[in-house]
DNA sequence: TCAAAAGTGTTAATAGTACACCCATGA
DNA sequence: TCATGGGTGTACTATTAACACTTTTGA
Protein backbone atom coordinates (compact mmCIF):
# COMPACT_ATOMS: atom_id res chain seq x y z
CA UNK A 1 0.00 0.00 0.00
CA UNK A 2 2.70 2.33 1.11
CA UNK A 3 4.61 1.42 -2.40
CA UNK A 4 1.27 2.90 -4.21
CA UNK A 5 1.02 6.32 -2.65
CA UNK A 6 4.60 6.71 -2.86
CA UNK A 7 4.99 6.27 -6.55
CA UNK A 8 1.67 7.92 -6.96
CA UNK A 9 3.00 10.94 -5.01
CA UNK A 10 6.58 11.07 -7.17
CA UNK A 11 4.55 11.00 -10.58
CA UNK A 12 2.23 13.43 -9.19
CA UNK A 13 5.93 15.34 -8.04
CA UNK A 14 7.70 14.59 -11.57
CA UNK A 15 4.95 16.44 -13.03
CA UNK A 16 5.43 19.57 -11.18
CA UNK A 17 8.03 22.02 -11.72
CA UNK A 18 7.71 22.94 -7.80
CA UNK A 19 9.46 19.98 -6.79
CA UNK A 20 10.64 19.94 -3.37
CA UNK A 21 7.96 22.84 -2.50
CA UNK A 22 5.90 21.08 0.10
CA UNK A 23 2.32 19.93 -0.48
CA UNK A 24 -0.64 20.12 1.77
CA UNK A 25 -3.87 18.21 1.91
CA UNK A 26 -6.83 20.37 0.27
CA UNK A 27 -10.39 20.47 1.67
CA UNK A 28 -13.98 22.38 1.56
CA UNK A 29 -16.31 22.98 4.43
CA UNK A 30 -19.92 23.74 3.62
CA UNK A 31 -22.26 26.16 5.83
CA UNK A 32 -25.66 24.75 4.18
CA UNK A 33 -28.71 27.34 5.13
CA UNK A 34 -32.27 26.47 4.17
CA UNK A 35 -35.34 27.88 5.22
CA UNK A 36 -38.70 26.13 6.77
CA UNK A 37 -41.26 26.09 9.36
CA UNK A 38 -40.08 30.30 9.43
CA UNK A 39 -37.13 29.96 10.70
CA UNK A 40 -33.23 29.55 8.71
CA UNK A 41 -31.78 26.31 9.23
CA UNK A 42 -28.56 24.84 8.72
CA UNK A 43 -27.73 21.68 7.78
CA UNK A 44 -24.93 19.09 10.08
CA UNK A 45 -24.08 15.90 9.98
CA UNK A 46 -22.47 13.46 12.88
CA UNK A 47 -18.15 13.02 12.95
CA UNK A 48 -17.24 9.77 11.99
CA UNK A 49 -13.61 9.81 13.69
CA UNK A 50 -11.90 10.64 16.84
CA UNK A 51 -11.62 13.21 18.55
CA UNK A 52 -15.52 14.17 19.11
CA UNK A 53 -16.92 11.20 17.66
CA UNK A 54 -20.32 11.41 16.60
CA UNK A 55 -20.29 15.20 17.72
CA UNK A 56 -22.18 17.48 14.74
CA UNK A 57 -19.80 19.07 12.25
CA UNK A 58 -19.85 21.24 9.04
CA UNK A 59 -19.89 19.02 5.97
CA UNK A 60 -17.17 18.87 4.09
CA UNK A 61 -14.36 16.77 2.26
CA UNK A 62 -11.22 16.41 0.27
CA UNK A 63 -10.56 17.96 -3.09
CA UNK A 64 -9.29 15.60 -5.70
CA UNK A 65 -6.78 15.73 -7.44
CA UNK A 66 -8.68 16.64 -11.16
CA UNK A 67 -11.34 18.60 -9.25
CA UNK A 68 -11.10 22.78 -8.82
CA UNK A 69 -12.45 23.99 -5.45
CA UNK A 70 -16.15 24.96 -6.45
CA UNK A 71 -16.36 21.31 -8.34
CA UNK A 72 -15.77 20.13 -4.77
CA UNK A 73 -17.67 22.25 -2.84
CA UNK A 74 -20.22 21.33 -5.67
CA UNK A 75 -19.51 17.77 -5.08
CA UNK A 76 -20.32 17.37 -1.21
CA UNK A 77 -23.69 19.34 -1.66
CA UNK A 78 -25.00 16.46 -4.20
CA UNK A 79 -23.66 13.52 -2.32
CA UNK A 80 -24.94 14.89 0.47
CA UNK A 81 -28.35 16.19 -0.46
CA UNK A 82 -28.83 15.24 -4.12
CA UNK A 83 -28.96 18.67 -5.63
CA UNK A 84 -26.59 20.11 -8.18
CA UNK A 85 -26.48 23.70 -9.28
CA UNK A 86 -26.81 25.08 -6.12
CA UNK A 87 -25.85 28.47 -5.29
CA UNK A 88 -22.23 28.56 -3.57
CA UNK A 89 -19.89 31.33 -2.86
CA UNK A 90 -16.65 30.92 -1.15
CA UNK A 91 -16.23 32.51 2.35
CA UNK A 92 -13.09 31.96 3.33
CA UNK A 93 -10.03 29.77 3.60
CA UNK A 94 -8.71 28.46 6.96
CA UNK A 95 -4.99 27.38 7.06
CA UNK A 96 -3.34 27.37 10.48
CA UNK A 97 -1.11 24.97 11.18
CA UNK A 98 -2.71 22.78 14.12
CA UNK A 99 -6.45 23.53 12.58
CA UNK A 100 -6.98 19.90 11.55
CA UNK A 101 -5.96 16.91 14.30
CA UNK A 102 -5.26 14.38 11.55
CA UNK A 103 -3.22 16.23 9.75
CA UNK A 104 -1.90 19.57 8.09
CA UNK A 105 -5.23 20.55 5.99
CA UNK A 106 -6.05 23.30 4.55
CA UNK A 107 -10.03 24.16 4.17
CA UNK A 108 -12.05 26.44 2.30
CA UNK A 109 -15.55 27.15 3.99
CA UNK A 110 -18.38 27.65 1.14
CA UNK A 111 -22.10 28.78 2.35
CA UNK A 112 -24.80 27.24 0.03
CA UNK A 113 -28.32 28.01 -0.26
CA UNK A 114 -31.19 25.66 -1.27
CA UNK A 115 -34.43 25.01 -1.67
CA UNK A 116 -35.15 22.35 0.94
CA UNK A 117 -38.00 21.05 -0.80
CA UNK A 118 -35.99 19.76 -3.53
CA UNK A 119 -33.10 18.17 -1.44
CA UNK A 120 -33.01 13.96 -1.15
CA UNK A 121 -33.95 13.51 2.52
CA UNK A 122 -32.98 9.71 2.78
CA UNK A 123 -29.57 10.35 1.33
CA UNK A 124 -29.04 12.97 4.17
CA UNK A 125 -30.03 10.53 6.66
CA UNK A 126 -27.75 7.95 5.19
CA UNK A 127 -25.01 10.23 5.73
CA UNK A 128 -25.33 10.75 9.35
CA UNK A 129 -26.92 14.68 8.41
CA UNK A 130 -29.72 16.53 10.37
CA UNK A 131 -31.29 19.88 9.61
CA UNK A 132 -29.79 22.14 13.10
CA UNK A 133 -31.84 25.88 13.48
CA UNK A 134 -29.57 28.51 13.49
CA UNK A 135 -31.34 29.51 17.06
CA UNK A 136 -30.31 26.13 18.47
CA UNK A 137 -26.74 25.59 17.28
CA UNK A 138 -24.65 23.36 18.87
CA UNK A 139 -20.68 24.15 19.57
CA UNK A 140 -18.80 23.47 16.94
CA UNK A 141 -15.62 22.04 16.96
CA UNK A 142 -11.82 22.91 15.19
CA UNK A 143 -12.46 26.18 13.40
CA UNK A 144 -15.95 25.28 12.25
CA UNK A 145 -17.94 27.68 14.42
CA UNK A 146 -15.73 30.39 13.09
CA UNK A 147 -16.74 29.11 9.15
CA UNK A 148 -19.97 29.33 10.05
CA UNK A 149 -19.96 33.18 11.85
CA UNK A 150 -17.94 34.37 8.74
CA UNK A 151 -20.96 32.33 6.47
CA UNK A 152 -23.76 34.09 8.25
CA UNK A 153 -21.76 37.57 8.56
CA UNK A 154 -21.61 37.10 4.80
CA UNK A 155 -24.32 36.07 4.27
CA UNK A 156 -26.01 38.84 5.83
CA UNK A 157 -24.27 41.58 3.99
CA UNK A 158 -25.16 40.00 0.46
CA UNK A 159 -28.86 40.01 1.15
CA UNK A 160 -28.59 43.64 1.85
CA UNK A 161 -28.17 44.29 -2.20
CA UNK A 162 -28.20 41.24 -3.78
CA UNK A 163 -31.58 38.70 -4.45
CA UNK A 164 -29.51 35.15 -2.64
CA UNK A 165 -32.47 34.94 -0.64
CA UNK A 166 -34.42 33.60 -3.91
CA UNK A 167 -32.03 31.03 -3.35
CA UNK A 168 -34.07 29.72 -0.31
CA UNK A 169 -37.52 29.76 -1.65
CA UNK A 170 -39.28 27.98 -4.37
CA UNK A 171 -40.44 29.83 -7.29
CA UNK A 172 -43.53 30.92 -6.45
CA UNK A 173 -43.87 32.41 -2.82
CA UNK A 174 -45.91 34.58 -0.41
CA UNK A 175 -44.51 37.81 0.77
CA UNK A 176 -44.87 36.58 4.63
CA UNK A 177 -42.31 33.77 3.39
CA UNK A 178 -39.78 35.78 1.65
CA UNK A 179 -39.89 38.43 4.89
CA UNK A 180 -39.72 35.07 7.45
CA UNK A 181 -36.53 34.64 4.93
CA UNK A 182 -34.85 38.10 5.55
CA UNK A 183 -35.61 38.42 9.47
CA UNK A 184 -34.11 34.86 10.22
CA UNK A 185 -30.95 35.60 8.34
CA UNK A 186 -30.45 39.15 9.64
CA UNK A 187 -32.13 37.99 13.18
CA UNK A 188 -34.39 41.16 13.44
CA UNK A 189 -37.65 41.25 12.88
CA UNK A 190 -39.38 43.57 10.11
CA UNK A 191 -41.85 45.79 9.24
CA UNK A 192 -44.49 44.16 7.26
CA UNK A 193 -45.36 47.41 5.56
CA UNK A 194 -41.83 49.04 4.77
CA UNK A 195 -40.94 45.44 3.45
CA UNK A 196 -43.97 45.26 0.95
CA UNK A 197 -43.40 48.88 -0.23
CA UNK A 198 -39.53 48.15 -1.11
CA UNK A 199 -40.69 45.18 -2.99
CA UNK A 200 -43.74 47.07 -4.60
CA UNK A 201 -40.90 49.29 -6.48
CA UNK A 202 -38.39 46.45 -7.62
CA UNK A 203 -40.44 45.21 -11.10
CA UNK A 204 -38.94 41.87 -11.26
CA UNK A 205 -40.92 40.78 -8.43
CA UNK A 206 -44.30 39.93 -9.69
CA UNK A 207 -47.39 38.62 -8.52
CA UNK A 208 -48.45 35.31 -10.33
CA UNK A 209 -51.75 35.67 -10.15
CA UNK A 210 -52.16 32.20 -8.28
CA UNK A 211 -52.92 32.16 -4.63
CA UNK A 212 -51.29 30.03 -1.49
CA UNK A 213 -53.86 28.81 1.31
CA UNK A 214 -51.30 26.32 3.24
CA UNK A 215 -50.50 28.91 5.31
CA UNK A 216 -53.54 30.64 6.42
CA UNK A 217 -57.01 30.83 5.64
CA UNK A 218 -57.60 34.18 3.74
CA UNK A 219 -55.57 32.96 0.48
CA UNK A 220 -52.06 34.91 0.26
CA UNK A 221 -50.91 35.86 -3.34
CA UNK A 222 -47.56 34.06 -5.12
CA UNK A 223 -45.09 35.96 -6.27
CA UNK A 224 -42.04 34.72 -8.48
CA UNK A 225 -38.74 36.82 -9.01
CA UNK A 226 -37.79 37.18 -12.48
CA UNK A 227 -34.04 37.18 -12.65
CA UNK A 228 -33.49 37.92 -16.27
CA UNK A 229 -35.30 41.54 -15.59
CA UNK A 230 -33.17 41.55 -11.98
CA UNK A 231 -29.84 41.40 -14.57
CA UNK A 232 -31.05 43.80 -17.19
CA UNK A 233 -32.02 46.49 -14.77
CA UNK A 234 -29.21 45.86 -12.56
CA UNK A 235 -26.34 46.41 -15.77
CA UNK A 236 -28.54 49.03 -17.09
CA UNK A 237 -27.82 50.93 -13.79
CA UNK A 238 -24.19 50.86 -13.73
CA UNK B 1 17.94 14.19 -6.02
CA UNK B 2 14.51 12.30 -6.76
CA UNK B 3 15.40 10.25 -4.21
CA UNK B 4 15.10 12.59 -2.06
CA UNK B 5 11.80 14.02 -2.58
CA UNK B 6 10.18 10.53 -2.56
CA UNK B 7 11.51 9.94 1.14
CA UNK B 8 10.48 13.58 2.16
CA UNK B 9 6.84 13.18 0.79
CA UNK B 10 6.98 9.59 1.96
CA UNK B 11 7.05 10.58 5.70
CA UNK B 12 5.16 13.59 5.13
CA UNK B 13 1.99 11.56 4.01
CA UNK B 14 2.98 8.54 7.29
CA UNK B 15 2.53 11.30 9.34
CA UNK B 16 -1.34 12.27 8.79
CA UNK B 17 -3.93 10.21 8.67
CA UNK B 18 -5.39 11.22 5.29
CA UNK B 19 -2.89 8.72 3.29
CA UNK B 20 -4.24 8.63 0.34
CA UNK B 21 -5.77 11.24 0.00
CA UNK B 22 -4.49 13.64 -2.75
CA UNK B 23 -2.10 16.71 -1.93
CA UNK B 24 -1.74 20.09 -3.52
CA UNK B 25 1.26 23.15 -3.60
CA UNK B 26 -0.42 25.99 -1.89
CA UNK B 27 1.02 29.78 -2.15
CA UNK B 28 -0.60 32.99 -1.65
CA UNK B 29 -0.44 36.14 -3.83
CA UNK B 30 -0.27 39.28 -2.27
CA UNK B 31 -1.96 42.96 -4.00
CA UNK B 32 -0.05 45.61 -2.06
CA UNK B 33 -1.64 48.52 -1.91
CA UNK B 34 0.30 52.15 -1.27
CA UNK B 35 -0.29 55.86 -1.64
CA UNK B 36 2.00 58.50 -3.27
CA UNK B 37 1.48 61.28 -5.17
CA UNK B 38 -2.24 61.85 -4.91
CA UNK B 39 -2.76 58.16 -6.12
CA UNK B 40 -3.12 54.65 -5.29
CA UNK B 41 -0.32 52.33 -6.38
CA UNK B 42 0.11 48.53 -6.54
CA UNK B 43 3.58 46.69 -6.07
CA UNK B 44 4.43 44.28 -8.84
CA UNK B 45 7.57 42.25 -9.79
CA UNK B 46 9.17 40.83 -12.66
CA UNK B 47 8.36 37.38 -13.40
CA UNK B 48 11.71 34.89 -13.33
CA UNK B 49 10.34 32.30 -15.24
CA UNK B 50 8.23 31.05 -18.46
CA UNK B 51 6.32 31.21 -19.62
CA UNK B 52 5.82 35.33 -19.90
CA UNK B 53 9.29 35.63 -17.90
CA UNK B 54 10.09 39.05 -17.20
CA UNK B 55 6.18 40.44 -17.18
CA UNK B 56 4.79 41.98 -14.32
CA UNK B 57 3.11 39.81 -12.06
CA UNK B 58 1.61 39.82 -8.23
CA UNK B 59 3.87 39.19 -5.28
CA UNK B 60 3.94 35.74 -4.13
CA UNK B 61 5.19 32.83 -2.48
CA UNK B 62 4.94 29.04 -1.31
CA UNK B 63 3.24 28.18 2.27
CA UNK B 64 5.72 26.48 4.23
CA UNK B 65 5.21 23.47 5.92
CA UNK B 66 5.02 25.25 9.21
CA UNK B 67 3.40 27.75 8.37
CA UNK B 68 -0.39 29.60 8.22
CA UNK B 69 -1.62 31.11 5.22
CA UNK B 70 -1.71 34.14 7.37
CA UNK B 71 2.22 33.84 8.22
CA UNK B 72 3.02 33.21 4.67
CA UNK B 73 1.40 36.39 3.36
CA UNK B 74 3.34 38.48 6.20
CA UNK B 75 6.44 36.59 5.08
CA UNK B 76 6.11 37.21 1.37
CA UNK B 77 5.44 40.83 2.71
CA UNK B 78 8.46 40.95 5.12
CA UNK B 79 10.91 39.40 2.33
CA UNK B 80 9.93 42.12 -0.42
CA UNK B 81 9.18 45.01 1.45
CA UNK B 82 11.52 44.55 5.02
CA UNK B 83 7.70 46.03 6.81
CA UNK B 84 6.59 43.45 9.56
CA UNK B 85 2.80 43.97 10.69
CA UNK B 86 1.28 45.24 7.87
CA UNK B 87 -2.42 45.17 7.56
CA UNK B 88 -3.82 42.34 5.74
CA UNK B 89 -6.87 40.75 4.64
CA UNK B 90 -7.52 37.33 2.64
CA UNK B 91 -9.84 38.08 -0.57
CA UNK B 92 -10.14 34.92 -1.69
CA UNK B 93 -9.15 31.50 -2.44
CA UNK B 94 -8.25 30.32 -6.83
CA UNK B 95 -8.10 26.89 -7.24
CA UNK B 96 -9.16 26.41 -10.89
CA UNK B 97 -7.14 22.93 -11.67
CA UNK B 98 -4.84 24.74 -14.37
CA UNK B 99 -4.21 28.13 -13.00
CA UNK B 100 -0.88 27.51 -13.21
CA UNK B 101 0.93 25.75 -15.74
CA UNK B 102 3.70 24.67 -13.62
CA UNK B 103 1.83 22.21 -11.53
CA UNK B 104 -1.42 21.63 -9.59
CA UNK B 105 -0.99 25.07 -7.37
CA UNK B 106 -4.11 26.47 -4.97
CA UNK B 107 -3.32 30.34 -4.44
CA UNK B 108 -4.98 32.60 -1.81
CA UNK B 109 -4.89 36.13 -2.46
CA UNK B 110 -4.33 38.55 -0.07
CA UNK B 111 -4.52 42.68 -0.07
CA UNK B 112 -2.12 44.62 1.51
CA UNK B 113 -2.15 48.28 3.34
CA UNK B 114 0.89 49.63 3.74
CA UNK B 115 2.55 53.45 4.36
CA UNK B 116 4.78 53.65 1.99
CA UNK B 117 7.00 56.08 4.04
CA UNK B 118 8.19 53.01 6.09
CA UNK B 119 8.98 50.19 3.28
CA UNK B 120 12.91 49.34 2.42
CA UNK B 121 13.21 50.59 -1.56
CA UNK B 122 16.55 48.86 -2.15
CA UNK B 123 15.48 45.06 -0.77
CA UNK B 124 12.02 45.64 -4.01
CA UNK B 125 14.60 46.73 -5.85
CA UNK B 126 16.79 43.44 -5.44
CA UNK B 127 13.73 41.58 -5.96
CA UNK B 128 12.96 43.47 -9.40
CA UNK B 129 9.40 45.28 -7.70
CA UNK B 130 8.34 48.37 -8.72
CA UNK B 131 5.07 50.52 -7.94
CA UNK B 132 2.35 50.55 -10.55
CA UNK B 133 -0.17 53.25 -10.74
CA UNK B 134 -3.43 51.48 -10.12
CA UNK B 135 -4.69 53.71 -13.33
CA UNK B 136 -1.92 52.38 -15.33
CA UNK B 137 -1.82 48.76 -14.77
CA UNK B 138 -0.13 46.42 -16.87
CA UNK B 139 -2.25 43.39 -17.77
CA UNK B 140 -1.69 40.71 -15.31
CA UNK B 141 -1.35 37.20 -16.55
CA UNK B 142 -3.34 33.44 -15.15
CA UNK B 143 -5.75 34.53 -12.61
CA UNK B 144 -3.97 37.53 -11.00
CA UNK B 145 -6.07 40.13 -13.14
CA UNK B 146 -9.09 38.59 -11.48
CA UNK B 147 -6.95 38.56 -8.17
CA UNK B 148 -6.42 42.42 -8.17
CA UNK B 149 -9.90 43.15 -9.44
CA UNK B 150 -11.19 41.33 -6.28
CA UNK B 151 -9.49 43.16 -4.19
CA UNK B 152 -10.33 46.40 -4.98
CA UNK B 153 -14.08 45.78 -5.14
CA UNK B 154 -13.31 44.36 -1.34
CA UNK B 155 -11.19 47.35 -0.46
CA UNK B 156 -13.78 49.59 -1.79
CA UNK B 157 -16.34 48.06 0.56
CA UNK B 158 -14.23 48.19 3.65
CA UNK B 159 -13.13 51.83 3.44
CA UNK B 160 -16.87 52.82 3.29
CA UNK B 161 -17.39 51.64 7.00
CA UNK B 162 -13.93 50.67 8.85
CA UNK B 163 -10.99 52.93 8.80
CA UNK B 164 -8.55 50.99 6.84
CA UNK B 165 -7.54 54.49 4.91
CA UNK B 166 -5.78 54.99 7.81
CA UNK B 167 -2.74 51.93 7.23
CA UNK B 168 -2.28 53.94 4.15
CA UNK B 169 -1.56 57.10 5.30
CA UNK B 170 1.35 58.48 7.79
CA UNK B 171 -0.25 58.67 11.55
CA UNK B 172 -0.81 62.50 11.09
CA UNK B 173 -1.83 63.25 7.89
CA UNK B 174 -3.76 66.09 6.33
CA UNK B 175 -7.29 65.51 5.14
CA UNK B 176 -6.92 66.43 1.76
CA UNK B 177 -4.36 62.75 1.74
CA UNK B 178 -7.26 61.34 3.46
CA UNK B 179 -9.50 62.79 0.85
CA UNK B 180 -7.05 61.34 -1.93
CA UNK B 181 -7.07 58.20 -0.40
CA UNK B 182 -10.25 57.49 -0.52
CA UNK B 183 -11.06 59.27 -3.82
CA UNK B 184 -8.22 56.75 -5.57
CA UNK B 185 -9.55 53.47 -3.92
CA UNK B 186 -13.20 54.65 -5.12
CA UNK B 187 -12.48 55.88 -8.69
CA UNK B 188 -14.28 59.03 -7.73
CA UNK B 189 -13.71 62.61 -6.96
CA UNK B 190 -15.39 63.53 -3.34
CA UNK B 191 -17.11 66.79 -2.45
CA UNK B 192 -14.77 68.96 0.11
CA UNK B 193 -17.23 70.06 2.03
CA UNK B 194 -19.20 67.35 2.56
CA UNK B 195 -15.95 64.95 3.11
CA UNK B 196 -14.72 67.11 5.84
CA UNK B 197 -18.42 67.55 7.49
CA UNK B 198 -18.34 63.93 8.11
CA UNK B 199 -15.30 63.65 9.54
CA UNK B 200 -16.06 66.21 12.18
CA UNK B 201 -18.66 64.19 13.37
CA UNK B 202 -16.27 61.12 14.03
CA UNK B 203 -14.71 62.16 17.45
CA UNK B 204 -11.75 59.61 16.98
CA UNK B 205 -10.38 62.45 14.01
CA UNK B 206 -8.47 64.55 16.00
CA UNK B 207 -6.58 67.93 15.14
CA UNK B 208 -2.74 67.16 16.71
CA UNK B 209 -2.66 71.42 16.23
CA UNK B 210 0.53 70.57 14.33
CA UNK B 211 0.84 71.95 10.77
CA UNK B 212 2.04 70.31 7.38
CA UNK B 213 3.53 72.93 4.62
CA UNK B 214 5.13 70.46 2.37
CA UNK B 215 2.06 70.77 0.59
CA UNK B 216 0.77 73.60 0.22
CA UNK B 217 1.73 77.34 0.85
CA UNK B 218 -1.04 77.86 3.75
CA UNK B 219 -0.24 75.45 5.87
CA UNK B 220 -2.48 72.44 6.44
CA UNK B 221 -3.74 71.08 9.69
CA UNK B 222 -2.66 67.47 10.91
CA UNK B 223 -5.42 65.08 12.27
CA UNK B 224 -4.44 61.83 13.63
CA UNK B 225 -6.76 58.63 14.35
CA UNK B 226 -7.58 57.42 17.58
CA UNK B 227 -7.89 53.47 17.37
CA UNK B 228 -8.77 52.75 20.70
CA UNK B 229 -11.73 55.39 20.87
CA UNK B 230 -12.52 53.72 17.85
CA UNK B 231 -12.65 50.70 18.94
CA UNK B 232 -14.45 51.63 22.29
CA UNK B 233 -16.90 53.56 20.29
CA UNK B 234 -17.61 50.97 17.73
CA UNK B 235 -18.28 48.23 20.21
CA UNK B 236 -20.69 50.52 22.13
CA UNK B 237 -23.02 51.16 19.74
CA UNK B 238 -23.80 47.39 19.07
C1' DT C 1 -67.78 34.37 16.03
C1' DC C 2 -63.27 34.49 16.50
C1' DA C 3 -58.52 33.50 15.76
C1' DA C 4 -54.91 33.99 12.45
C1' DA C 5 -52.59 35.65 8.70
C1' DA C 6 -53.22 39.11 4.54
C1' DG C 7 -53.15 43.42 3.05
C1' DT C 8 -52.71 48.60 2.86
C1' DG C 9 -50.49 54.88 3.32
C1' DT C 10 -48.97 58.69 5.65
C1' DT C 11 -45.87 61.37 8.31
C1' DA C 12 -41.58 62.53 10.57
C1' DA C 13 -36.75 62.10 10.94
C1' DT C 14 -32.43 61.29 9.02
C1' DA C 15 -28.94 61.05 5.72
C1' DG C 16 -27.02 62.41 1.55
C1' DT C 17 -26.06 65.64 -2.17
C1' DA C 18 -25.20 69.89 -4.57
C1' DC C 19 -23.04 74.03 -4.62
C1' DA C 20 -19.21 78.97 -4.33
C1' DC C 21 -16.45 81.84 -2.10
C1' DC C 22 -12.67 83.80 0.97
C1' DC C 23 -7.98 82.79 3.22
C1' DA C 24 -2.99 82.37 3.84
C1' DT C 25 1.32 82.13 1.85
C1' DG C 26 5.46 81.32 -1.02
C1' DA C 27 7.22 82.10 -5.38
C1' DT D 1 0.30 89.95 -7.31
C1' DC D 2 -0.98 85.79 -8.29
C1' DA D 3 -1.23 80.88 -8.29
C1' DT D 4 -2.05 77.10 -5.19
C1' DG D 5 -4.13 74.44 -1.96
C1' DG D 6 -6.83 75.27 2.81
C1' DG D 7 -10.90 75.98 4.80
C1' DT D 8 -16.04 76.88 5.61
C1' DG D 9 -22.37 76.45 5.67
C1' DT D 10 -26.88 76.11 3.76
C1' DA D 11 -30.75 74.47 1.10
C1' DC D 12 -32.71 70.65 -1.29
C1' DT D 13 -33.62 65.78 -2.12
C1' DA D 14 -33.91 61.05 -1.18
C1' DT D 15 -34.17 57.45 1.96
C1' DT D 16 -35.54 55.29 6.03
C1' DA D 17 -38.33 54.49 10.10
C1' DA D 18 -42.44 54.60 12.83
C1' DC D 19 -46.98 53.49 13.17
C1' DA D 20 -52.82 50.77 13.26
C1' DC D 21 -56.53 49.22 11.31
C1' DT D 22 -59.61 46.40 7.96
C1' DT D 23 -60.18 41.98 5.30
C1' DT D 24 -60.87 37.13 4.53
C1' DT D 25 -62.04 32.68 5.87
C1' DG D 26 -61.62 28.06 8.11
C1' DA D 27 -62.29 26.00 12.38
Amino acid sequence: MFNNINLTSYLEMAKGIYAGTPQFYVAVDCIIFAYENNEIQVLLQKRKIEPFIGEQTLLGGFVGADESLDDAAHRVLLERTGMKNVFLEQVETFGEIDRDPGGRVISTAYYALLNKKLHNTKLIQKYGCQWVSLKELPHLHFDHGKMLVKALKLLRDRIGYTPVAMNLLPSEFTLTQLQHVYEGILGVELDKRNFRKRLKEMPYFAETGKKDKSFSKRAASLYSFDWEMYRQLKYYHL
